[in-house]
DNA sequence: TCGTATCTTATTGTATACAATTATGGTTCG
DNA sequence: CGAACCATAATTGTATACAATAAGATACGA
């Protein structure tokens, strides 16, 4: 990560993550040159790898935008997440390790800690939730899915939802991790794809429920 | 397609496509600006996208190779390429336009024209067969969908394969296609979703068949 | 002979200058 | 007043030189 394609990849990376840049706002190259301490042709690098993320869109005439989501867009992203990362947990209830599993039991232990208290962890629920799905994953052994899925899960806007989650939804949550821990215990991939399936869908509607909210405030909040 | 790094990027593909590079192989920068008549800056432009599209990998300290396939890794490419592909026939079910529809229907006979005399035209089948695939993802219509799969179905492995494939294969997939057609027809998603899901897996096993024909024949052929 | 340290070469990474293209604003003409 | 058109500015694309790094070769010592 020293290099400074990689410094300047991760540095525009989380610059868009945290809404620094917001979506439909043009890049200029030069500009993330400046901000990035390095000279455009890194940074075209590293444009490159964020448009195979879909994280940047560009127009017919190779101008670079952050890319806008519809809920339609991302309904279909969460849709296929569903899909494949589904797929993933039928591939690892077979193939999934001892220390994998105990990776999965840790971190579910640590998210149970996180949500326990008054006012829940929510760093740490995210940052164990990551690492529980990533684990899913490399016990899956595909590489390919492993590509794919990461492309369509690190959405801003997926990933910030997770912060206005309530009680409730973090509760159900580490309840369906709980239950795709059983599935690998018994190796029973339709359980483990079902379930993890429905886990997906269930973190759309908690998304879409909050987005549903958030339509309904704004003009409340303009009025006020 | 006039810049060039486009023109890079396609002449580089095509080279990987036809075995000219082939896989494993290290792919030296410079000498691909050579070949392609550009400086490294395009090249490297190109190599970027390649990588995105699995065609190129790279090693740890980023040199790159033309990626090798195993079987499995095969295996699995078709796979996801069912999943998704059949998820894609579903969603063209509810909205696939009078237009396209023809254009599919169109692309069967010519399918039908090419494979009916004693030496079937397979350049004409490959590429009708193509449009017949890309009008279902076009009438899909999610951007995401079409991308990963545009990202998996494009292997050289797999696109060499058809060359081989006997009258029966043909006839096959000519024969699964109108089944497509016929559940468009009736607006059945889940018939569309399933036939060409059993589409993608015979096609997988053709390859498989010819594979094992190709190892098995390969010492021989070393004999002889 | 083997391993290892060091030098040399090959390859990729970065900066910069300039070329090509696209957007923008203003001007003229109908 | 609006539309077509040009001039200019803003932005991206390409080539090239050089820097950094990794691979390969060679020499030396154990």
């Amino acid at each position: 990560m020293s290099r400074a394609s990689d410094r300047a990849y991760s540095q525009i990376r989380r610059m868009i993550l945290r809404a620094d840049l917001v979506p439909g706002e043009q890049i200029r190259e030069e500009q993330l040159a400046e901000v990035c301490g390095v000279s455009r042709t890194p940074v075209r690098d590293a444009l490159r790898r964020l448009e195979a993320e879909s994280l940047i869109s560009r127009n017919e005439s190779q101008r670079s935008f952050v890319a806008e989501w519809s809920l339609e867009d991302i309904a279909e992203a969460f849709q296929l997440r569903a899909l494949l990362e589904g797929r993933a947990a039928k591939r690892a209830a077979t193939r999934i390790t001892a220390e994998q599993m105990r990776a999965l039991k840790d971190c579910n232990c640590r998210i149970e800690a996180a949500i326990a208290c008054d006012t829940p962890d929510i760093g740490a629920f995210l940052e164990n939730n990551r690492i529980f799905h990533a684990t899913i994953m490399e016990a899956a052994a595909s590489v390919r899915l492993t590509n794919i899925l990461t492309s369509i899960v690190e959405q801003p806007v997926v990933l910030r939802t997770a912060l206005q989650y309530d009680r409730q939804n973090l509760l159900r949550s580490h309840n369906e991790h709980q239950a795709l821990v059983a599935a690998f215990e018994r190796c029973d991939g339709d359980w483990a794809e079902s379930t993890m399936a429905a886990h997906i869908h269930r973190a759309f509607h908690a998304y879409a429920d909050i987005h549903q909210r958030e339509l309904t405030d704004a003009p409340c909040a303009a009025m006020a």
